[in-house]
DNA sequence: CAGTGGCCCTGAGCGC
DNA sequence: TGCGCTCAGGGCCACT
């Protein structure tokens, strides 16, 4: 499900209603990806303060340490306001992994294949923290993603440049879908070596991770299966997407089939005469 | 160190 | 209807 724009959509949709709220209880279901590394009960009395994003994970801040989540391939968060308690509340769901009970609401993890994860930290320069965070790349979106430094990094890469992509270490938050569409978008075949890729092409391709990204957040996110926001709502970006998924189907732009391939165990979809070696 | 493949887990879709 | 197979939006880890 999450590549950066499900998991900004899905951040925008609560954190101005769980800004504030005090943590009056904890449930913890079926073992996640890793485990949350303190006791639950820690976690009550605890404020939270507000909730960032940085690549793929939510950082949520509390009066003391942090939270970070993960929807892993499968998750999705809901947050019930606390006006609506009742039923909802009481009757977890098989794949309801983690609650976190406020005084503002309820914010639940639903992740069918628990490749998620909630855990806490106490800061974010804690060995834990810096396991999970400290390799990311820069933030597509927040301004400083500069074609020099961009530019810079690819040409230290031999690997094809969508598995750079993928990596994450360069920037963050393209995933699989994204990946796809942004090396259409900047008309780069996904096999190309990374460190071939021209000071041009690098700054085509700045630009389409930027206004991919950027135009899925706007359309909340891509819903395949099952992505919803933390309201329940699905996102509609998929319905624009140019490659992914349409394999054999005609490229939006020339008429040419769309092709498929797989690199490292992940498929690629892209315009042979669109993008060029 | 960079690159590659295995693997974690569950569910949906498909061919037979 | 049921079985077995493949595939799925992520990313860590062991190995080369």
């Amino acid at each position: 499900m999450p590549e950066l724009p499900e998991v900004e959509v899905t951040r925008l949709s609560f954190a101005d209603r769980i800004a504030n709220a005090d943590i009056f209880n904890v449930r913890v279901g079926k073992p996640l990806r890793w485990p949350l590394g303190v006791n639950p009960a820690t976690l009550i009395g605890r404020k939270v303060l507000g909730v960032r994003r940085r690549g793929k994970y939510l950082l949520m801040d509390l009066n003391e340490g942090l939270v970070l989540w993960h929807l892993g391939m499968s998750g999705s968060l809901s947050f019930t306001p606390a006006a609506n308690t009742g039923a909802v509340i009481s009757r977890p769901q098989p794949h309801d992994h983690f609650d976190l009970f406020t005084t503002q609401g309820l914010l639940r993890l639903n992740d069918p294949r628990r490749f998620g994860a909630v855990v806490y930290a106490e800061s974010e320069t804690s060995a834990i923290a810096q396991k999970l965070l400290g390799h990311l790349g820069v933030e597509p979106l927040a301004g400083n993603f500069d074609l020099d430094t961009f530019h810079k990094n690819l040409k230290k890469r031999n690997a094809v440049i969508k598995q750079v992509l993928l990596a994450g270490d360069i920037v963050v938050g393209v995933g699989n879908i994204y990946a796809s569409e942004a090396l259409f978008l900047a008309g780069i075949r996904p096999t190309v070596r990374a460190h071939r890729i021209s000071r041009l092409r690098a700054e085509k391709l700045r630009i389409a991770i930027i206004d991919v990204l950027a135009r899925a957040v706007a359309k909340g996110g891509s819903t395949l299966r099952d992505f919803s926001n933390a309201d329940g709502q699905t996102g509609y970006f998929q319905l624009e997407a140019n490659v992914y998924d349409r394999a054999g189907e005609p490229c939006r732009l020339c008429g040419n089939v769309i092709k498929r391939l797989v690199q490292g165990q992940r498929a690629t979809y892209y315009c042979s005469a669109c993008q060029k070696p």
